[in-house]
RNA sequence: GCGCCCGUAGCUCAGUGGACAGAGCGUCGGCCUCCGGAGCCGAAAGUCGAAGGUUCGACUCCUUCCGGGCGUACCA
């Protein structure tokens, strides 16, 4: 019976590798050219025998030996002892067991922990960084100007700004652009709106009001084009709150720009010519259903006008032009509008060649302890970004904003952001940082006198927390390919712990290998602000 | 109706097929002559919404159903 199961698994492996061998080739070596770094090191040699495309260390359960654990062997159906054998072959493996239905559990030797410490020493904001790649261009908040900006936009801001923090530390030329929605039914409501509580007025029924309305009209005179004009200061008001939030752009796009050069006209012209319209009603449609999306779309209504998905097309295709890549940051609620702009793209052949990414973020719920906060969007009761901002600080608003997956509703608990106790999980991991710079204070010496050369021989006791600290190149790649930049603040809550952990456990000024665990503790402290800085979190050196 | 997201410990959530399901908060119980106690250690707590299926193996993939959110415009 095994036998018979080994020869089923060995052809069954020989399937997966003819499946996804080529997409390993395509995918290019090289991540890194590093010489550290051995859990990177150790995936590649591990994907490279196996065929597999992205695989998964772990770490072994209590009871098994090694640092590092891979079910790959299984998984390929490649023997096991063969892949054991690749690996120990490898500089940094110290040895392999096998265990269970076909488990290697890897354990690192001395060394290749000492030199991860050194490669973190040598360049600390270089490490778990990468060569030279493409463009990428970011999209988001882009809100229309209207009114504040919410919380809700809050969260697409982090999410993008710190998702497009980890491409440019690992390589990618990045850039951020605010694509401005001023045109349309919304923004000539803003202008009468304005015009009205000039006027003293009641403003139209699904017009814009509150106080920052009658601010914005106090500041404008009835001669001015009204609408343009007040689109204008709501923009400024929305780059002045996010400067606060510590996101900046790289630049601004009008949808008005985009229409007037008549790209959008243009785009609509080479649809027709492809065939990709038809129209029905008084008005002209894109065949978005053979695409793949539930239904045709609107390009031009029938009262002539465009509507906002054209002028997204024509917006798309200039920015696939600028770039190899896109990521769009967008609000659950659009959801509805990915499949449309899909299609767009497989329809115009950009599909296979330039990645688009749309990351949907779920809604914010506020609260303040237990209770709800409302965000009734009426008479402009809702909670802006800037209240929040202004009540809890910056720190902790982006931190919190980057607890959950992007698929995830937020509950944003605006007591617990302000708390400065340890329940608050922005103060337990600045708390560490700020804790290493004074243990430095105190023994009077700078991060800088501390060098490479001094990591020298590692107890059991480092052992545990540089293996978590080999681990953040890997976590980084893995936010970068998911999208995901929540995985940071869990991964700076457990350096936290680790840290504390280990220094409540060892003594380190006045101790026999005080040198070395100096090293150790600038490698944590290294490491720690280099991830709150991709959050956008500031890492004080006292609290 | 259809589509997308979610349903995991009292609460908020991690867990992109693998070895006995994790964290924080909350609860209960310990630890300060000692480098920042804004810290550490331990305990209790789960039929992973339900039922089928695929697999050597399912919280993870597929189907159906039940809950909740969002979307289903010639609005943005």
């Amino acid at each position: 019976m095994d036998g018979c199961w080994l020869i089923l698994t060995g052809l069954f492996s020989i399937y997966l590798f003819l499946q996804k061998g080529n997409s390993t080739l395509l995918r290019g070596s090289g991540v890194t050219g590093k010489k550290s770094m051995y859990e990177l090191k150790i995936k590649e040699k591990i994907e490279q025998v196996t065929g597999l495309d992205d695989i998964k260390l772990t770490v072994p359960p209590p009871g098994f030996s090694g640092d590092l654990s891979s079910n790959a062997a299984l998984a390929s159906g490649i023997v096991p002892q063969k892949l054991a054998e690749e690996l120990n072959g490898l500089d940094e493996v110290e040895k392999t067991d096998i265990a269970g239905p076909g488990f290697i559990n890897i354990t690192i030797n001395g060394k290749a922990l000492e030199d991860e410490i050194k490669e973190i020493l040598s360049s600390p904001a270089l490490y778990g960084g990468g060569e030279k790649k493409g463009k990428v261009l970011f999209e988001m908040v882009s809100s229309n100007p209207t009114g504040p900006l919410h919380i809700g936009h809050g969260r697409g801001a982090a999410i993008g700004d710190s998702l497009a923090r980890i491409f440019e530390k690992l390589g990618y030329d990045v850039f951020r652009e605010y694509y401005v929605n001023d045109t349309g039914n919304q923004m000539q409501l803003l202008g009468e709106s304005v015009r009205c509580i000039q006027q003293g007025k009641e403003v139209p029924e699904n017009g814009y009001r509150g106080d920052y309305m009658k601010q914005i009209a106090a500041g404008l005179t009835s001669s001015e084009d009204l609408s343009k004009a007040a689109g204008e200061k709501i923009l400024g008001m929305h780059f002045e709150t996010l400067n606060k939030f510590a996101v900046e752009y790289s630049s601004t796009v009008y949808e008005s720009d985009f229409i007037r050069a008549k790209k959008v006209e243009d785009v609509i012209e080479e649809m027709k010519k492809r065939d990709l319209t038809y129209e029905k009603d008084g008005a002209l449609w894109f065949r978005s259903s053979s695409f793949n999306d539930d239904a045709d779309r609107v390009l031009i209504k029938k009262d002539g006008e465009l509507t906002y998905f054209a002028s997204d097309c024509a917006y798309h295709i200039d920015k696939a032009q600028r770039a190899e890549r896109l990521v769009n940051i967008w609000g659950a609620d659009h959801h509805g509008y990915v499949e449309r702009l899909r299609a767009f793209f497989k329809a115009f052949g950009y599909a296979g060649k330039k990645r688009m990414d749309i990351v949907l973020y779920q809604l914010v719920d506020l609260k303040r302890g237990s209770e709800k906060v409302s965000m009734s969007t009426r008479a402009g009761e809702f909670v802006t970004l800037d209240e929040v901002l202004d009540e809890v600080g910056k720190d902790a608003a982006r931190f919190f904003m980057l607890m959950r997956s992007s698929d995830a509703p937020l509950e944003f608990d605006l007591e617990l952001a302000k708390e400065e106790s340890s329940k608050n999980p922005v103060y337990y991991v600045q708390y560490s940082h700020a804790r290493i710079c004074s243990i430095f204070r105190k023994k009077g010496i700078s991060f800088e006198d501390i060098s490479p050369s001094d990591v020298q021989g590692l107890g059991n006791e480092e052992r545990e927390i540089v293996k978590f600290l080999a681990h953040y190149p890997v976590l980084l790649q893995k936010c970068l390919q998911l999208d995901a930049p929540h995985l940071l603040t869990d991964y700076l809550r457990q350096s936290a712990s680790a840290f504390h952990k280990y220094y409540d456990t060892v003594r380190v000024i006045g101790s026999k290998q005080e040198r070395q665990r100096l090293a150790l503790l600038r490698a944590v402290k290294e490491i720690i602000k280099d991830a709150l800085g991709l959050l956008g979190v500031s890492a004080p050196e006292k609290m």
